[in-house]
DNA sequence: AATAAATTTGACAGCGCTGTCATTTGTGTT
DNA sequence: AACACAAATGACAGCGCTGTCAAATTTATT
C-alpha cells in the first residue's frame, strides 16, 4: 500500500540514510557498527544523515541477519522480593558493561510461566539464560538443553545442573539456622512460612531434619499462611501463634519480612524479644540491622551470585560454550544480633 | 558453510517443522499463531513435529516480517528502590495479561543512559514506551516524538507532556508535607536528602517554598550526603546532624529509608521521637507502619500509576494512537503516625 | 614507473518468518 | 447434479539488515 512517496510517514531505514548520505547501505551499516573501518569523511556525512532522520536501526532485522542478539535472558520468580532486585542489579551491571542487553521475565513462582518465559527468550535467541532455581518442567529442561546457550541456575544447588549452578544449599542453611537456635538451648522452636516458595520449602526441610536429629517434636510448631510473605503477614501469623498455642521459645522465620512482622507483633503483645521469644530471620535484608531489637538473620550472597553468574556467562559465550557442568557453592552466614538469645535455664 | 546435512546442529526452523509434518511452512505458521484456522488433523501433526524438534520460533524473523513486536519498553531509574519494583509489578501484570512482553531498562538516574535505552527500545520497535520522569535529553525527546508510539511519562507532572503524563506533583507533595509539620507547630524543620534524584529535588523545592512562605529560615537545616538513599545513610546523616548542629524539632526525610535510619539513630542517641524530634518520611513503604514508633509518611500511589499507565498504553495502541496529550494527577496522601507530634509549647 | 599490498567501498544473497492473494477442498442450496 | 460459497491450504515476495566476497581506490615497495 505504501508507495515511494510516503518516506515521510514510514519508519526510516538504512536505505533512507544511505540515499541521503549518498553512499551504499552497507557502508552506513558499517559506519554504525565499526566506525573506524569507514573514512572520516563518509562517516561524518552518514552521522549527519542519521541525526537528521532520527534514524534508529531495526534490531529485529539486525538480529535476523547476524543471528546475534546481544541479549541475555534472566528469569526471576518475582520482582517484589528485594533479594531478586539486588541480584538483578548485580547481573545488569556486569552485562551492560559488556554491551549485552538484559531481558527480564518474572515467573510468579510458576513453573508453567517459567517455561513460557524460556520459550520467549529462546525465541529471541538470547545468548545465555540465567534462571533462579533448579526446578523446571521437563519440557523447559529439554528446551534449555537443546538450546546450546549457556544456562546458569542460581540460588540453589543441585547434583544435576543443566550447565552451571551457582548458589547455596537452602536446606543446609535451614538446618544450620535451626541448629543455631537449638544450640542456644531452645527446644520448642517454631517455623514461620508464607507462600509456597520452593526455596523456603527447602529451608523448612532443613529445619525438620535438625529438629528430628535433636529429638525435638515440631508438631504444632509450623505456622503457615499461604500468602505472599510480608511484614504484615508475619505480624498476622504471630497473632495466630500467640492466640492458639503455647508460645514457642524461638521462631525461625523463612524470611526477614515475616521475622520483622513477628518481632513487631511480639512487642505489641508484650512478649519480650529475645527474653521470651527468640526470633531468627532469613536473607539479612537491610532493615534487619536497624530494627529494634536488631534482627538476627541468615545472610545470603545474592549480589555475588548475580555477579558470578554474569561473569561466568560472559566467559562461556566468549570461550568454549560446550556442555560444561559446574557448581559454585557461595554459602551463607548466620548473623547473630539482638533478637536471638540463650534459653533461660 | 552449513549444508543441508547438519539439520541436527542447526537451530530448527519453520521449514524443518513443515517438512516433518508434511505441510507447507505457512500452515505451520498459522497453526502456531491462529490454531483455529487450521484443521484439527494438521494441527495435531504440526504440534507433534514442533514438540519432537523442540522448535522455538525465531522472534526476530517474526518481528521483521510482521513489523509487530508485541513488546513494551519500560525505563526506570533503578531497580533498587522498592517503589519502582512495585510500579513495575503493576505494569507487568496488566501487560502480560494482554499478551505483551515487557522490556525493562534502568537508567541509573542518568539522562544519557536513558537516551541510550530509548534508542534500543525504539530499535526493538516496542509498541509503547513508559518512562519514569519528565526530563529527557533533547535528542531523547525528539526520538520519542518522531517514533509515533505512545509515550507515557510517569511519577511527575509536566505542563508539556510528550503524550500522556501520569503522576503527582512532587513539589506540591513536598510543600504540603512541610506545611503539615509547620502546622504541628514546628519551626526548625530540617530536610534530609541522599543522592541527586530529580524527584527528591522537586520535593526539596516544595519544602523551600513552604518554609519561605512561613517566614522560616532553613539555612543549616539541609542535611545532604550524595549517596544512594538507604537506612544506613539516614542513620549516618542523623549522626552528623546530632553532632554538628542544634537538633531540629522536625525532620522531613526525602524517603522512608532515610527516615527509618534517622529514627533508629535518634533512639540510639536517646532523642525521643516524636517528643524531641518529629520525623516524616516519604513513599510510605511497607515497614513504615511497623517500625517503632511507627513512621509518618507521604503515600504515593505507585501501583495505581503503573496500572493506569499500562491500561492507557493498551487503549492507545488499540484505538487512536494520535498525538493526544493528556495528564492524570493521582495525588498523594499524608499519613500521620507516631513519629510526628505537636511541638511542645 | 610498475607492481604488490592495504584500505575503503559496494553488490549480492539470504537470515526465518508473515501478509497477500491464489488455489484447492468441502459444504450447502436449488 | 450443478452451482455458489465458505473453509482450508499453499505460493510468492519481501520485511531491513549483515556476511561474504569482489571491485575500486589509496599507499607502500621495488
Amino acid at each position: 500500500m505504501l508507495g515511494e512517496a510516503d518516506i515521510t510517514k514510514r519508519r526510516k531505514t538504512l536505505d533512507d540514510v544511505a540515499k541521503l548520505a549518498k553512499v551504499s547501505p552497507i557502508t552506513v551499516s558499517r559506519a554504525l557498527r565499526k566506525p573506524d573501518t569507514v573514512s572520516p569523511e563518509l562517516r561524518q556525512r552518514i552521522d549527519a544523515a542519521v541525526h537528521k532522520l532520527a534514524y534508529v536501526p531495526n534490531l529485529a532485522a539486525s538480529r535476523l541477519a547476524s543471528s546475534r542478539s546481544h541479549s541475555i535472558g534472566v528469569i526471576v520468580p518475582t520482582l517484589y522480593n528485594v533479594i531478586f532486585a539486588e541480584y538483578l542489579l548485580a547481573l545488569h551491571e556486569v552485562f551492560l558493561e559488556s554491551g549485552y542487553q538484559v531481558i527480564v521475565f518474572n515467573s510468579h513462582y510458576s513453573l508453567h510461566e517459567e517455561e513460557k518465559a524460556i520459550r520467549t527468550l529462546l525465541g529471541q535467541r538470547v545468548e545465555a539464560i540465567i534462571i533462579v532455581g533448579i526446578d523446571h518442567t521437563p519440557m523447559a529442561r529439554r528446551l534449555l538443553q537443546k538450546s546450546k546457550v549457556p544456562v546458569i541456575e542460581t540460588f540453589e544447588l543441585t547434583d544435576d545442573p543443566i550447565n552451571i549452578n551457582i548458589g547455596l544449599s537452602q536446606s543446609q542453611a535451614g538446618y544450620d539456622a535451626t541448629k543455631f537456635l537449638i544450640d542456644l538451648g531452645h527446644r520448642r522452636i517454631g517455623f514461620v512460612i508464607g507462600n509456597l516458595d520452593v526455596r523456603a520449602a527447602a529451608r523448612l526441610s532443613g529445619y525438620r531434619r535438625a529438629m528430628e536429629e535433636a529429638n525435638l517434636s515440631y508438631t504444632n510448631l509450623l505456622a503457615h499462611k499461604a500468602e505472599r510473605s510480608s511484614i504484615a503477614l508475619g505480624s498476622a501469623i504471630m497473632s495466630d501463634v500467640a492466640e492458639n498455642s503455647k508460645i514457642p521459645e524461638a521462631l525461625f522465620c523463612s524470611d526477614d519480612n515475616l521475622a520483622l512482622g513477628a518481632l513487631m507483633k511480639c512487642r505489641q503483645l508484650g512478649l519480650h524479644v529475645p527474653e521470651v521469644v527468640s526470633i531468627l530471620g532469613f536473607h539479612d535484608l537491610e532493615f534487619a540491622a536497624y530494627s529494634s531489637p536488631s534482627l538476627s538473620s541468615v545472610a545470603i550472597h545474592r549480589r555475588e551470585i548475580g555477579k558470578l553468574a554474569a561473569e561466568t556467562a560472559i566467559n562461556m559465550m566468549a570461550g568454549n560454550p560446550s556442555t560444561i557442568k559446574r557448581q559454585f557453592d557461595l554459602g551463607y552466614e548466620i548473623i547473630a544480633r539482638q533478637s536471638t538469645g540463650k534459653a533461660p535455664r
